[in-house]
DNA sequence: TACTATTTAATTGTGTACAATTGAATCGAG
DNA sequence: CTCGATTCAATTGTACACAATTAAATAGTA
């Protein structure tokens, strides 16, 4: 082993992506069983959160919300829509623009997952301070991430 | 929509879990542009990262420390001998475990590379001390995951 | 109006991720 | 010493994730 450190800065231990990356895996993990009741995945998790609020969108919008492209995307609104949470249909205006609809079935899956940002809240060991100042810093991160 | 704010919990800006979502992805399609040049993934880079440190592990030990199992490791490690940077074999003590080696070529890689944490660290637009703080940040909530 | 440029989803291809299962090797209690 | 339990890596199956390409529709311009 090295002991000049020449290549400190290539050892696991010394990166920031390294824990944000893993965290983010772990997090969502802690989802899955969650998520398992309600029969989505956390991918399908934030996309009807968007809908939930919005009703009907694009996949363009969509995708800019939730950070996801069509290559993703697609698939997987076919998914909500084989589960009826979502219709899917070419909107009269534009034939280009796909245009996604919350179903009443889809309405019906938000009351179910009420339950889930609490029971998350509860399993994921962040103090209320850290929780607010991690808040911040993804915000403004991900905020000058796309300034660039 | 909504004006009382029972399904506030479910809205998107609401949640904490979504940011660190995002921002692990956008900062890992940060590090593509400078790891195509060397021929690997980002997963394969943090593979190889704790490979350069201890020369020859387990896919076991390996797996422990980037979290990642073999369903997800057994294709990349074969990725990454068909590259040359790895050799795989099993352990004459036992049969069971695989033992990866990194090769000359692999050691190579490891120069190659010296020039993408400091790329990297000028592209994340992190101020000194938010980077502190979301390190330390994070390895609590990391080592606090993992106690559970 | 023609005709190019742009926008939009879908598709293709590669590479993770991970739960669950399998099968071989080893361990350990009786 | 033996046989059931455990430990490993590999495999199977499902689901992202995204770059690059394609194809259809629309917008913009000469």
């Amino acid at each position: 082993m090295e002991t000049d450190g020449r290549y400190d800065c290539l050892k696991l231990e010394n990166q920031l992506c390294f824990p944000l990356y893993a965290c983010a895996k772990e997090v969502v993990r802690r989802y899955r069983p969650l998520l398992d009741e309600l029969g989505i995945t956390y991918t399908q998790y934030i996309t009807m959160m968007v809908l939930w609020e919005h009703r009907s969108m694009s996949v363009k919008d969509i995708g800019e919300t939730v950070c996801l492209d069509s290559g993703t995307l697609t698939p997987l609104l076919k998914k909500l829509e084989e589960k009826g949470f979502v219709e899917r249909g070419r909107s009269p205006d534009d034939e280009r623009v796909l245009t996604v609809t919350v179903t009443e079935k889809g309405m019906e899956l938000r009351d179910r997952a009420l339950s889930v940002p609490g029971a998350i809240a509860s399993c994921i060991p962040l103090s209320a301070e850290d929780a607010v100042t991690l808040a911040r810093i993804l915000r403004d991160l991900k905020s000058a991430l796309n300034a660039q």
